[in-house]
DNA sequence: TTCTTTTTTGCAAGCGCTTTAGATGCTAGT
DNA sequence: ACTAGCATCTAAAGCGCTTGCAAAAAAGAA
């Protein structure tokens, strides 16, 4: 009984069934090309021993897997595991399964991730990080297998990616603080060489200040981590500044800040005012709750990986750098007009 | 140039560096039977060559692919996303893959998220769910390969799981919030057929109610859904109920609770006092602070990861359910005592 | 040197499935 | 009855790698 009972083959259903393996294969893959009281037959014995087809031989005869690479930072970050989240529902929609890496930022194994998801043979790979390097893009560029970036930009345009439009979402939500009298905003981002941060929201940014008569100053931006303890630490320095605002890019950090804040006594919306960037479940669960841009994460990745299926089947796919639309959500960080 | 240049397998390894198949699958398996020489020889063309060996040719050729099956709810929930975290470090760390499935709660589709896994051919499954079918319990036991509970209990005790001691767990924060001088303690929890709701924190719950003198009811029990609308909409009964602390089975539920008292005016914790249960970092974002169990989460699916290695190598595993240590973390939504 | 051992290699048989080329059996047309 | 034309089906060649077995080479032993 406790024998490791024999995994049944095709060859196996093949022998009961009366018919050869070539059209066994054919009723598993739902080819057309046999008799219906054939493939009744073959069903049947499909059914009675448990058949399962071994994907893994499945992929090396047809050289396809049906399995897709995510290459993502840390997952426990709210932002990508609602990427993530988009991502798998559509994969299993598709009956893609999904390969998951992921790595700690710093240490440069993006490549080696990328490269031993292509030795799994993946047939696509959906990318999250925040910058790639030379090797890796160049790696991306002629790889045997689609990849897209999801939440991620390619500054060259030449991957396909999905975004939302950074700058003009970093330019409304100054501009609102700036329509709301502030006249010094401070912007709290993350590693500036992540080009979403130091190229997008900065230039949105500076766009909105530009516009709204206000010169821009470096010393207005603070660059640090995304973490609590970052987004307390960083408030006096803020605070100190005179900034009556800040635009912050991410809501972990924000909601450090807008915590410090209060333990410093300021008042919010009124004294100072915050907009973060995620809309992540945390603007919810802070007090006051936090307005922040409304990125759609979980579409984000949804369309990203339905983007993959088309490329992965060879299909048209007329735009390949897609915006997805992102909204405001005002909460109670920023003071509500008339 | 742009032709889909040809893959380069290890036939063309064998025949560049003049040796056969084998020997160069030995080098590339670190087996030691080869010459240094030869050793050398074959490394160099694999390297000009930039040869990546075929993962899923040699699983299938090695009936090993490397790679575990993870079955968890949501990835966006904070707890099951520290318990990947832990599992994908120290899966890295022994080279196996991940495949990642999940479900959405309800439907009854964890059966063929276990059949799919298994059709790849994983090595090893790591199960994350809250309740598991018979039927499915069934097929874990019958498996081919190990599996291994993570923060997922198994009420028959033969199946390989890493926890912490819920009752204990729930029993000792009960038993604190008795200490403080509650005498009506509500029980907010989410669905009870989860064992680990309904019958270890509930138990522990029991228990710390009867070591206190305190008359268990049933009407001190809420039994909800895990958000933090959850938690605003049953803040109003337990206020009814003249309850004067919450034990409360899920930290973002916790909140909703929290902010939904703060605002109908209550003064935690000198009027009402709560404690949650996953230490989350949820449990730093509410202000105040929440008071939490703390489950080792990353050490759970850490653990549990490296039990499956244990497992998938034959090695003796002296404890089939393991228990790791948590600690309680005092913030400030209950009493500071002297 | 010759015979053993031991170390290195190569051969070739699969692993379980897909897929192409060609066989077989039917139906229909003439 | 004979053949063309389809619908079905089978045989068998891989897919790229591992691995048991045996041969070849190297190293000792006598």
């Amino acid at each position: 009984m406790d024998q490791p009972e024999k995994e049944i083959t095709i060859t196996d259903v093949a022998k009961q069934a009366g018919v050869s393996m070539a059209t066994v294969s054919r009723v598993v893959n739902g080819n057309n090309n046999v008799k219906e009281i054939t493939r009744q037959k073959v069903l049947a014995v499909i059914d009675k021993l448990h058949y399962r087809p071994n994907a893994v031989a499945r992929g090396l005869a047809s050289k396809k897997s049906t399995t897709i690479g995510v290459i993502m930072p840390s997952i426990t970050e709210l932002l990508y595991a609602n990427l993530a989240d988009g991502i798998d529902d559509v994969a299993s929609m598709y009956k893609y399964n999904i390969l998951l890496t992921s790595f700690d930022n710093g240490k440069n194994e993006e490549q080696q991730l990328f490269n031993s998801l292509l030795a799994k043979q993946v047939d696509g790979i959906i990318y999250m990080g925040e910058q790639v390097s030379d090797e890796l893009y160049e790696s991306m560029l002629n790889s045997r297998v689609p990849v897209v970036f999801a939440g991620a930009v390619d500054h060259k345009n030449q991957i396909a990616s999905v975004n939302i439009d950074y700058v003009t979402a970093a330019r409304d939500v100054v501009k609102l603080l700036i329509d709301n009298g502030n006249q010094k905003i401070a912007m709290v981002t993350g590693d500036l060489k992540n080009s979403i941060n130091g190229d997008y929201r900065l230039k949105g940014y500076q766009q909105a200040l530009e516009q709204g008569g206000i010169n821009y100053s470096s010393n207005n931006v603070f660059e640090t981590v995304y973490n609590l303890q970052a987004g307390a630490a960083v408030w006096d320095a803020i605070n100190d500044s005179g900034a009556t605002a800040a635009y912050v890019t991410n809501d972990l950090l924000a909601a450090g800040i807008v915590n410090a804040a209060m333990a410093a006594g300021k008042n919010i919306p009124q004294d100072f005012e915050i907009i973060t960037s995620s809309n992540t479940i945390l603007c919810d669960v802070t007090r006051p709750q936090m307005t922040s841009v409304a990125q759609p994460l979980y579409d984000i990745g949804a369309v990203a990986m339905r983007m993959l299926t088309k490329l992965m089947n060879k299909e048209i796919v007329d735009e390949l750098e897609v915006r997805l639309p992102y909204s405001l959500v005002k909460r109670d960080t920023t003071k509500k007009n008339n």
